[in-house]
DNA sequence: GACACAATACTCGGATACACCTTGTCCGAGTCCACTAGG
DNA sequence: CCTAGTGGACTCGGACAAGGTGTATCCGAGTATTGTGTC
């Protein structure tokens, strides 16, 4: 998986921690994790057109959590990085060689290899799905009390 | 995902098909599904380290089956391709830049964001190791009922 | 006719190139702030 | 002192390179077959 997956979610939880009052430019959130800011800024965009953050240019300028944490799942976040597209993809290796020398099968019922995959792969997306980002930085706050007062201050907005 | 993957879960369907008496060789598996030689005999040896297959050099050598069927689960077959490793890696982050200035927060807790994709990627390795191959096969033997005999007759073992 | 032997063809296995995608960087368009000059 | 105008700096956004992993290929080591020559 991209990598840019732990950047975008842990982004998310700063936003949410700073509150949605004023953007946040991409130069300190790259800052606060010591991130390459212009591939941060990227991953950003891709934030953006999935429809999670919104960005304002400008001198004043940065990006804003669209909706709040409790709003946004992990499953959002992970495909608006990685794409909307399922990991495993059939490419029908079935039909050919041997398969192409039978005409008597019906390939129109879905490759069960395919179908065995997708289950899997949809039990991955529903265990993201229920995740939202509110839940995962309260189980971060649960080992660490006040630990969006200390990015609060971090970020000049104590 | 890699396309091996594909590759590897369809060829062991083929093999169980024909059953374990001789050995195939890659050739005549990369005829019956019209792929390259060479490159699915690599992913074949990667089958035979994790001990799903067992190959036998010569001339009349090839791949068996170590296992029947319902003694792999597909979660073994997309591990020994894949590689061991999770997809979702935590490279803490946290503790870069802001994090590193905040001493007081204890890192000996693990990272809340890594813990939630870890619940989300331990449900997909639970439904991929809930799946043999055996009922994948049955699966696709329920929309064409007489497709072990096929394979069987293209492969010359009517 | 039976047996020993060597040549041979075919297999796996690992070492070796090529391609695409992820990662990383750069520069331009747009916008708001601040300073300045005039009323 | 207040206000309109202008310069400037900072921001996002997309276009442009570099590295790494997946993809594909080739050649060598090893083995059972097969044909031949001899007893």
């Amino acid at each position: 998986m991209s990598e840019g997956v732990e950047w975008a979610v842990h982004c998310c939880l700063t936003l949410g921690w700073l509150g949605d009052d004023r953007p946040v430019p991409t130069s300190r959130l790259a800052a606060g994790y010591e991130l390459p800011p212009a591939y941060l800024n990227k991953q950003l965009q891709a934030l953006v057109r999935a429809g999670l953050l919104t960005s304002t240019p400008g001198v004043r300028g940065g990006f804003r959590l669209a909706r709040p944490l409790d709003k946004i799942t992990l499953m959002e976040v992970v495909a608006a990085i990685e794409g909307p597209d399922d990991a495993f993809q059939c490419t029908e290796i079935r039909r050919r060689g041997s398969g192409a020398e039978s005409p008597e099968r019906n390939f129109r019922t879905p490759c069960a290899v395919s179908t065995a995959m997708r289950k899997a792969e949809l039990a991955w997306r529903r265990a993201l799905a229920a995740q939202t980002l509110a839940e995962v930085a309260a189980a971060a706050e649960r080992h660490a009390p006040n630990l969006g007062e200390g990015v609060r201050r971090w970020y000049g907005r104590g």
